[in-house]
DNA sequence: TGCATTATGTTGCATATCGAACAGACGAAA
DNA sequence: TTTCGTCTGTTCGATATGCAACATAATGCA
């Protein structure tokens, strides 16, 4: 059974908008690489992700892969499509293998059409989205690659709690779009410093502190974002 | 005087709804470099671009800067604002003059909380604003600077209609988030295959066929999503 | 235990772009 | 016409990363 405030955004919203998608959701779990969205589709369901972590990722017909977005236990998978009726050029995945609920679209939509509360919290979400990916857009055109790594781990850790993230240099390589020996120069340049540790599929962070100095700017931009998520809401529900 | 239906956004609501903004709006000019808004801040206006073109600027700590939107005609400055609190990391400002009618920021937010047709193409622009950004975003990252300047014309002729654009190499490279001399030699290679012609910041489009083969794909894709804004709406404001 | 699979290490060359500097060219203002 | 500021051309070394190939090491399955 999972909590109806594993959920940050069910969390934020009223006891009634909170049931009423509640009781048209179910829990699922969300194994690694489950896709919840597909590029150019309108999708079935809508997530709320209450453990594990979804990547939204931008592929070019190169076939090269980065990163835009990152949803944990804060968000909804499929909040953009809430928005229009624009066809998404992005897919979304689990990068993290977790659980949350499935809940579907045209009845995310309907709430998000009528009522203020789920409509006010889902658009708070999807500023945060936004905005991050604003942020994101830069670092990815400036920033290093081992400023990048770094700044990358430390979201998923801040989505997670878990100092241990399960990921192959190969999955960091298309998260961050680059090559794969790229992330091995940089994760061992990173773990010499002492900062991680990794092996085989298994990165663990060692000096969060140092590993934020490394880090580029970004970080600290997206985690205000992230940390002021859903602040003027009545968490708990009061409202 | 400003025609009400020379901004997208205005022409594709209801003529109540329409009334009602232009009511609270003055016509202003706005000259290259003027400040729509700034980042971190809350902006006093909104801005309906009547004529020429916003950029919205993602700035890095380094000063480094790239753009990561683009507003013309069809759109409002300082929407993103309206979803949440969360504040803006980019700044955006003229980057071709024009016109535009300047609304209090306030009294867009009251219009876009309590009217659904409002809220409906405001949601829809901003929509087409962050899904060209998620592609912009992997562009930046994998695509060389001859491709995206090509797509960078081509995108700003679409929202302008004029073959001849008044830039400099120096403010193209801000907005590639590239260096001037990079700017130089890859404008340079255009000109020589005859798909533009420039001197003295100013860049005429000679041949836009093969501008768009010079482009990356991001050029379609973004095209595609600015194509079909509104198009479910019942332009002239009929509904 | 052995074998296939997968993850990581490493190397080497190619290259786009950076970063900085300087020179020339154009145009507007005096 | 002269001057000055701005825009553009060009060079050149430095470098991060791309791209490809191969070697090694760890894991799990048969």
């Amino acid at each position: 059974m999972i909590s109806s405030q594993a959920n940050l955004f069910l969390a934020s919203l009223s006891s009634k908008n909170r049931d009423f998608l509640l009781e048209r959701s179910t829990p699922v779990t969300l194994p690694l690489r489950t896709v919840l969205y597909n590029a150019e589709e309108v999708p079935s369901h809508a997530y709320f992700i209450t453990s594990g972590i979804a990547s939204v990722v931008s592929t070019m017909s190169s076939g090269a892969t980065a990163e835009v977005g990152i949803i944990g236990r804060e968000g909804i998978a499929g909040s953009l499509q809430l928005l229009g009726p624009g066809l998404v050029p992005t897919h979304c995945f689990m990068q993290l293998d977790g659980t949350g609920l499935k809940i579907p679209f045209s009845e995310l939509k309907k709430a998000f059409r009528s009522s203020e509360d789920v409509r006010d919290r889902a658009n708070e979400f999807i500023q945060e989205q936004v905005l991050s990916l604003s942020q994101l857009a830069g670092c990815n055109r400036f920033h290093e690659a081992e400023e990048r790594l770094a700044r990358w781990l430390l979201m998923v850790q801040d989505r997670t709690q878990s100092d241990v993230l399960n990921l192959t240099q190969e999955f960091l390589a298309m998260m961050l779009g680059a090559q794969r020996s790229t992330v091995t120069l940089v994760a061992g340049s990173l773990q010499r410093s002492g900062l991680i540790e990794y092996q085989r599929g298994r990165v663990k962070i060692l000096n969060r502190e140092n590993l934020e100095a490394a880090a580029c700017d970004c970080y600290q931009v997206t985690k205000h974002l992230y940390a002021n998520l859903y602040k003027q809401s009545t968490p708990g529900g009061r409202k």
